[in-house]
DNA sequence: TGATTGACAGCGT
DNA sequence: CACGCTGCCAATC
């Protein structure tokens, strides 16, 4: 059982308008310090298509660089029309980072 | 089975 | 404020 696909899952369950950092989708798989892992599984990203990835930003509220849909320009235009509030060339995660409920976390677990 | 990779995070300089 | 080094985890070769 590939931890990506629960990884796969949230990203699914992120509202539009939201974005989430890979520290914190890392920690709602259950890898609390495996923001690399989550990366570098979205990097193979055997479902790209109906991975909203372009809603995963980097702690400093910054895109992925190698990103697959366009470009980070792309990704960045696509978040400014979901409503994310965006600071300079980065996510205001202040204001656009998702908080996901209890209950899905829950949820998660009992998966 | 073991070693390396890779879309990151956090702290230090 | 910007840049660099180290630590971590899962997937892949």
């Amino acid at each position: 059982m590939f931890k990506s696909q629960l990884v796969y899952k949230i990203l699914g369950f992120i509202p539009k308008g939201k974005v989430l950092t890979y520290a914190r989708l890392a920690e709602l798989a259950g890898m609390p310090k495996g923001a690399r892992a989550v990366g570098n599984v979205l990097h193979k990203n055997p479902d790209a298509p109906r991975v909203p990835c372009h809603r995963v930003v980097a702690s400093d509220g910054r895109m992925g660089s190698n990103y697959a849909l366009g470009g980070p320009a792309e990704q960045f235009k696509r978040l400014k029309e979901e409503g994310v509030v965006m600071i300079g060339d980065k996510v205001d995660l202040e204001k656009s980072l998702w908080h996901p409920p209890e209950n899905l976390i829950l949820n998660l677990t009992n998966l």
